[in-house]
RNA sequence: CGGGGUGUGGCGAAGCUUGGUAUCGCGCAUGGUUCGGGACCAUGAGGCCGUGGGUUCGAAUCCCACCACUCCGACCA
């Protein structure tokens, strides 16, 4: 029956991960390309990916108090300059802008690729007593950076993102900020996205360009690299004191607020791609999947199959599901493909045979499993099998997190583990970043964070043979 | 930024060595027959051969430069 020679196949996962992620990319059509390098088409069905994302983080932030607001595309060179570390950390993909219309510009402005120093421009014009705060901002736009080698999602050089950024009157607030956003990050992924997560703090060599603390989310991607998932940081009052940000406390003493930033971007599109796909295509968690179920009816040419399948997919979206109805002409099979390539979480065939038992046959994207639901309360049906679908992906996703997570106690080891088997690798560590320069050197793997909860795992560092009281996870990063 | 590969209708390719104005499959449009795992017939539309220069009577083809994509490395807040 089919014609493997006419079909667009996409390639084979585990003999060229990249490629098939290339393949997935566009097959799905979430991607096109654009004529400079770097820049994407984000599709109408990437796009939706991107506004479900959007749409769950956005409630989140606004239930823990946080407004949006709009801050200019342009930052002048001269308040980039104004954070000794942010500037050196950014200035090398910087974009910038020389000319308005045919006038050379006294000042080069550079195109945003963060917001710190403009929020904290605003901040210092705007804040002045302890009555002021906490500031708790996010703005939803786009960035620009200039990277050298781009991939669609995981890296562009124009990527839409969310950056929040928050100013308090202590410390402690601050970091518990920092903890809050991170965990609402943590809980989208692993609720929405059904990606597994490692919480963690950054290493002094892997933080943000002038935070304090930098915290991460890490995912592990199905070839064991690890995927930057969200970060946030806190930056203590370093940029409070470089922008000139006081206010007066209740003893009417002048004070520097502590600020934190936190992020999540497009990205993610790509992690929940190499965290679900398969060799058929794209598998996407039902929290965040433009359609959640489509329903291809089967024969439709016969009378009352499209009238039936039409009504079960207004049946499903009275119940406030995505669905959609395939009406096309293509055969039912090449839809059933179509539809998996685009990881749809639930097919719904509908053709007479099912009519007449009044049910319809259920297909779940995630373990390909077939289901009989009556017609009679449809949308429990599908929503239960969603609910299934979830679970089904996060668990195996997990298990994959915890077969490719192993400990390491040499240097060798690290080495022979990467190797042969990729992943994470947990060791005990000094401290000290020369290490982490020769971890990276001699066995390619950079520390992806300090986890939470630290497990002792040993007490030796295992590259220079010293005490170590910390424990890192390492692992190759996308 | 360094190294490799690629660039020909929307997609995948042939043509390039040996210069003479482009071929095939899929897709697309229209009509018809089909329909439970990528159906079929008929007719038809669609190409500045990545871009710019050069050589030549003549360039998809030869030469130079650039651009883009892709893989590997470096870099990556």
């Amino acid at each position: 029956m089919a014609k493997d020679k006419k079909v667009e196949r996409i390639t084979d996962m585990d003999a060229d991960f990249a490629q098939w992620y290339t393949d997935v990319v566009t097959r799905a059509e979430l991607i096109d390309y654009s004529g400079v390098k770097g820049f994407y088409v984000l599709r109408p069905y990437g796009y939706a990916i991107w506004e479900n994302i959007q749409a769950e983080l956005d409630r989140r932030f606004k239930e823990t108090g946080h407004e949006n607001v709009s801050m200019p595309l342009l930052i002048p060179e001269s308040l980039l300059q104004k954070e000794k570390d942010h500037v050196e950390g950014f200035a090398p993909e910087c974009a910038w802008v020389t000319y308005g219309g045919a006038e050379e510009l006294e000042e080069r402005l550079c195109i945003r690729p963060t917001s710190e120093t403009l929020f904290c421009e605003h901040w210092a014009r705007t804040v002045e007593s302890w009555r002021d705060l906490p500031k708790l901002y996010n703005q939803w736009c786009s960035v620009l950076r200039w990277e050298k080698s781009t991939r669609p999602f995981l890296r562009h050089r124009e990527f839409l993102w969310q950056e929040g950024h928050t100013l308090h009157a202590t410390a402690e607030e601050a970091i518990e900020e920092t903890e809050r956003m991170l965990g609402v990050y943590a809980e989208l992924c692993e609720n929405y996205l059904a990606m597994p997560v490692t919480k963690g703090l950054k290493t002094d060599r892997e933080k943000f360009a002038g935070a304090e603390r930098t915290y991460t989310i890490e995912c592990m991607m199905h070839d064991g690299k690890a995927l930057q998932n969200g970060t946030s940081h806190y930056f203590g009052d370093g940029f409070a004191r470089a922008f000139g940000i006081t206010f007066s406390d209740k003893n009417n003493t002048l004070q520097y607020p502590h600020e934190t930033s936190w992020g999540y971007a497009t990205r993610s599109i790509g992690g929940v791609i190499m965290t679900h796909g398969d060799n058929s295509g794209l598998v996407l968690p039902p929290g965040v999947a433009p359609v959640q179920a489509v329903v291809v009816p089967v024969a439709s040419h016969k009378p009352g199959v499209l009238e039936r399948a039409r009504e079960l997919c207004e049946t499903l979206k009275r119940a406030g599901l995505r669905a959609k109805t395939d009406e096309s002409d293509n055969s039912p099979g090449w839809k059933f493909a179509e539809h998996e390539m685009r990881g749809v979480p639930v097919r719904l065939e509908l053709g007479p045979r099912d009519i007449e038992g009044g049910k319809c046959v259920a297909v779940r994207r995630a373990d390909g499993a077939k289901i009989e639901i009556p017609l009679e309360g449809a949308a429990e049906g599908v929503r239960a099998i969603l609910k299934e679908a979830h679970g089904i992906m996060f668990a195996r996703a997990k298990a994959r997190l915890d077969e490719n997570t192993r400990v390491a106690s040499s240097l060798d080891e690290v080495k022979s583990i990467i190797a042969e088997k990729g992943g994470f690798i947990v060791t005990p560590w000094c401290g000290d970043e020369a290490c982490e320069i020769r971890m990276k050197e001699d066995a390619g793997v950079t520390s992806r964070c300090i986890p939470f909860g630290q497990e002792r795992v040993g007490d030796v560092c295992p590259a220079c043979g010293r005490t170590a009281d910390k424990t890192v996870v390492w692992g190759v990063a996308y």
